[in-house]
Order: structure tokens, then C-alpha cells, then sequence
DNA sequence: GTGAAAGCGCTAACAC
DNA sequence: GTGTTAGCGCTTTCAC
């Protein structure tokens, strides 16, 4: 253990300053004579002098850490969005603090509280509700909270989704003009607002087109679920030609099925379309249609929510919709008219 | 924006009691009555006080933060040990600062840097090299640092990683029993420890066997460079009949080229192996037999490690290895004697 | 432009 | 046990 902390006072006394004029080298904003800033700066380069971020923070009100709560890593959604989110954000002089939350619904409270703890200087919530309660202690903490790829029915609250409906609706028209009879879906959790959005613009589209829902079942958006689903929905004689599986994640899994349980043939014998096309979607053993979640797009958004409520509290909440294409592989089959 | 920040005085104040009482309250070794604990419960209660993390740790000289620089999160082995490794963290009362760390090494200094400046209480960097001059700095501003899957020549650095020799080892006699000719070898990043001791134990394993390296190539652990790899190697006439993959990010694009470029079967032509039993590796879309890392038990051995260095600065730095056990699927032919 | 002084919210001696 | 006091390392008035 060396010199264990270097204060400003230190780095001053070497440089024949005082401690002020220390504290002011280090802040952007304040003036230095040209021969101070040389003095203290060689004094601070000499002793590894670095200011305490903590010790700033305390007298600013400013931690430049933001809060970043998230469920699970597991779709791979998440750990792309979280590397573009925390690289932005390094950016921008912020730092991101992981929290993770278990899906039960007590615990995100918890793990909220923890984080208001931190002084963070902002919440960014990734696919996680927040209690109205909760949601008030933030705004009366004054800490900007960004929900990211979910929202809720509070218009005091910023979000930053996909255009799930329309993005559902795309799904819906593509597999009832490709000529499908039966077409069914496959649900994520359905607490969730993706989950909901994604499915009401599905139907939408079907019933655009003329066609309805076959067959439905709940995969939660996790593995095992969603297998079953698919083993009860198409373990029987009329089984659906084609389903829209609400995230990859689960689309994987549910190809899994068909295609080494069953043995069926896709598409030939049956659709698959999915919904955030990450990396694996594009991969050829999924080869999956899809519809695109915009990572980057979604990131910037979220951050420059962020930045625009840390940097001016009064800032108006938004909900942000960024467009979701979708992308055909060959997972479905074409449409067989080109009518758009 | 409500009553924004309320102190401890505030609380003490409501309470009537001394502010002092406050925080022993809510410092856990302290001792307070009963009487004055209600009293202050209850006044927290009904503010909604929570102390303030970074003024305490101003003081204690603690954060609870610790810091993790990792590389990028592409490899889905690293998703899952962030996820473990915060999870493991939180239950300890810590929590992850995170720092994304582009490959590029001057980068790394600086971020580094960052992360002192938040007066973390400890470091873990994930596959990311510690240039000497900062592991000093480390040292000398007190804070334990633990390279996780990863490790240098540095008898000062606690480190925790897989077996990589001896798992290398087991899939060169794997390949080698299985009656295989031509044995190749597809490296990740030749910096990086886990490639040069994984290769080391592969090419003794083969030694050991009576079977020598047939055809190698660099992948540097990156897809695009994996792909080009594959097909300088396989695309000629006397093309290996066996390749060890250095990670299995890579394998499955080496998978890809074989199967869907060059039109080759697995393991009937080619036989594969991995490294890091990444959950895609066990889905039947590419069953690929690789060496698993124990993920579970490297996040507790870093965490234990961590936590030791904290309480007790003097604890000796050590060199974890964790054992990694072979795992047989179907993308590389089985041994055809067995002899251990 | 610069230094002295006050204080951010808290913990840790120290007397009582 | 409890309150009083002195800082943790820094930024920020405020005179000069």
C-alpha cells in the first residue's frame, strides 16, 4: 500500500497554489491562469493526482452514474443494449450501475430504492414496470427515469419503445397474404406492454387481410414455456401453417421443436416469424423473419432522453416509437401477391 | 420536484433525537435503544429518508461499487458471468460499475483511470490485460483488482480462470482417439491467455496421443476473422478432418462455413470442438462438443476473492483454476477405443 | 485570477 | 446510549 489518497491539498502545497485553484483546474467550466494550470498540473501529474468523483458529487448533486436496471441477459437483446447503452453513456462523461432485477415483482422496488442510494442521476428501467409509488419517490428525488423497450399508460413517464404495433401488423399482413389458413401466435409475458402492442397490431393486420386467429398459447418469453407451447399447439392433427412467436428468443426454441421434435419443415410446413432480430436471427440454422428492433436507434434515444432531463429538469416527458421493419429471411414463406 | 433531498437532520429533527442517532441507526455495528430506534424508524418512514451512499463512503472510505471492465458482449459468455457476477455482488451489499473497454489497449489505461476516480472498492476485469504500470496504481490507491478469465505472469494478481491446459488438453485426445488424420487448430487472439494456454494443453493432449498439428489459422475470437479462417483452411483438397476451435463464439461460424459454404457434413466430414459451453452450443442446431467453463463457480471464486481483498487488505493474491470438464455432443465423432 | 472560508451529508471519536 | 464535535475531499461564494 503506497501512498494510499492524494487530496487536492497535497497536489496545491507542491504546486505553491492554493487548494482553489486546484479544484478549478479541474472543473471545465471555471478560468486558470495559464501558469497556474501549468504548475498544478505538473504537481498533479507528479504525485497520480486525480479528484474524488464522490467528493464532487456530494457538493454538486451530480453523481454522472446512471442507474441501469435490467431483468435478465439472457435474450440477446439485452446485453447488446446494454453494451450500445453504457457505451453511449461513456460518452457523455456518465457511468452505467447494473442492477439486476429477478422477475418478481417485490424485488424491483427494492432494487430501486438501492439505486436512489447511489445519488444516481438517472433511472433507465429495460423492460421492467415501475410501481406508480416508486415512480413518484423518483420524481421526488428528481431523478430522471427512462423506461427502455416498455411503457406504461402514465404520460408522466419517458419511454423509448419499437412501434410494436406496427410492427405486429406488418407480421400479420405478411402471413395472411403469403396464403396461410391457420395461423396462430405464440404470447410473451403478458404483463408487458411489448407483448400486448406486438399482438394487438397482429390481429390487426390478419383481420385487415381478411384472416383470423387460429390457435394461441403463452411461451412468457422464456425457454421452456415457449417450448411447451409449441409442443401443444402443434402436437395435434390440424395443427397451424404459420405462427408469429413474439420475441426470437422464444422463436429459437419453438424452431427447435418443430423442427427436431416434429420434423417439420420450415417453412414448407409451417411459418415462423419473430420479433427484435438479434444477431442469432440472422445466422443461417434460424435464417428467421423477423422484425427489427433498432438497437442504436433505441439507444440514442434513450440517452439523449436521459441527458435532456438530467441537464434541464423541466424537460417534458416523451414516449418515443422508433419504426421496426421487417425483415424477410426464409423462416416464412413470401407473400405470394405483392399488393404494398 | 418535491422536497428533493432530506438529510439526516431532517430526520433527527422529526424524531427528536440527535443526528448522530440517526446514523447509528442506520449504520449496522452501531448500537441504539430501542425507543430512540422507533423513533427514528419511524421519522425515516414518514420522509422517506434513506442515507446517502457517497457521503458515507467519503467517510468509511468505502463505496460499494466495484468496477468491471469488460471487452464487449458478444460472446455470450460474457452476458452470463455479468448477469452472475452482479447478482453475486448485490447479495453482498455491492454493486457493478460498468466499463465497456474497446479492445483497443490505450483505452484501457484511461478507463481504468475513470474507474478510480469513483473510488471503487475493488476492480474485475473480464478478459481485458492489466498493463503493469496500472496494476502498481491499483496497488497503490489500495484497490484489489481480479482478472477473471484471464491471467498474466504477474505473481501479484489474483486471477481466475478456467483450466484452460488441461481442458485444451482433453479435446487434442479427444480428436486424436477419435481416429482423426488431420488435426487443425482455429486460435482466438494470440494476447490473450486462454488462447496460448488452451492451445498448449491441445497440441500435448495430440503429443500425448502420437498425433501432431495438421493446419492452423487465427480467428482472433472474432466472427468475420473465424469465417476467413475457415475457409482458407478448408477450402482446398487435403482439408482437415478435425478442427479445435479456440472459443465457441468462433466455432459456430466455423460451423456455418463448413456446413452452409463448403457443403461439408459434422461430424461425418469434419469433426468440431469448442471452448466455454455457452448455452447456444447445447441446442441441436449445432450440439457442439466444448470444453465447458464452469461459470457459476468462477463468479463465486472471483467474488470470494474479491470480498477477501476488501476486508482484509493483506490477504495474499492467488491464482484460482477452475476445473473444466469436456462435453460430448455430436458435432465431433467419439473417441473409438476407450482407453481411460 | 486567486485564496480564505463555508459546507455538501454523513460517520466516528469523544465526553457525558 | 446519547449528543457534541470534527472532519471525509471537494466545489463554490466571496473579498481581494
Amino acid at each position: 500500500m503506497a501512498q494510499e489518497k492524494i487530496t487536492s491539498f497535497e497536489v496545491a502545497k507542491l504546486a505553491g497554489v492554493s487548494q482553489s485553484a486546484v479544484s478549478r483546474f479541474f472543473t471545465p467550466g471555471s478560468s486558470v491562469s495559464r501558469k497556474t494550470a501549468d504548475k498544478v498540473r505538473e504537481a498533479a501529474d507528479t504525485l497520480g493526482y486525480r479528484p474524488n468523483v464522490l467528493a464532487r458529487s456530494l457538493i454538486t448533486g451530480r453523481s454522472r452514474i446512471i442507474g441501469l436496471v435490467v431483468a435478465y441477459l439472457e435474450n440477446h437483446f439485452y446485453p447488446e443494449a446494454l453494451e450500445k447503452l453504457s457505451n453511449a453513456l461513456q460518452a457523455k462523461g456518465y457511468h452505467v450501475l447494473v442492477f439486476m432485477a429477478s422477475q418478481t415483482a417485490g424485488n424491483i422496488d427494492s432494487v430501486l430504492r438501492e439505486i436512489l442510494d447511489y445519488q444516481v442521476d438517472g433511472i433507465i428501467l429495460a423492460s421492467v414496470a415501475l410501481s406508480s409509488e416508486l415512480g413518484g419517490q423518483c420524481k421526488a428525488a428528481g431523478v430522471p427515469v427512462v423506461l427502455f423497450n416498455r411503457h406504461q399508460n402514465d404520460p408522466t413517464l419517458t419511454s423509448v419503445c419499437s412501434d410494436n404495433v406496427a410492427g405486429g401488423r406488418e407480421v400479420g399482413r405478411l402471413l395472411a397474404r403469403a396464403g396461410h389458413r391457420r395461423i396462430a401466435h405464440i404470447a410473451g409475458w403478458e404483463g408487458a406492454s411489448t407483448q400486448r402492442e406486438r399482438e394487438a397490431g397482429f390481429l390487426e393486420g390478419l383481420r385487415e387481410c381478411g384472416a383470423e386467429l387460429y390457435a394461441r398459447e403463452v411461451g412468457n418469453f422464456a425457454p421452456e414455456s415457449a417450448r411447451e407451447a409449441a409442443r401443444r399447439m402443434f402436437d395435434t392433427g390440424d395443427r397451424p401453417d404459420a405462427v408469429f412467436v413474439a420475441n426470437d428468443h422464444m422463436a429459437f426454441f419453438v424452431m427447435d421443436v418443430l423442427r427436431f421434435e416434429l420434423g417439420l419443415s420450415i417453412p414448407d410446413d409451417v411459418s415462423v416469424v419473430g420479433f427484435d432480430d438479434v444477431p442469432l436471427a440472422a445466422w443461417p440454422v434460424y435464417a428467421l423473419t423477423t422484425v427489427r428492433q433498432r438497437a442504436n436507434a433505441m439507444v440514442a434515444e434513450t440517452v439523449s432522453a436521459m441527458l435532456a432531463q438530467i441537464e434541464n429538469p423541466g424537460t417534458e416527458p416523451t414516449q418515443v416509437s422508433i419504426e421496426a421493419p421487417l425483415i424477410l429471411r426464409s423462416s416464412a414463406r413470401k407473400p405470394q401477391a405483392r399488393t404494398d
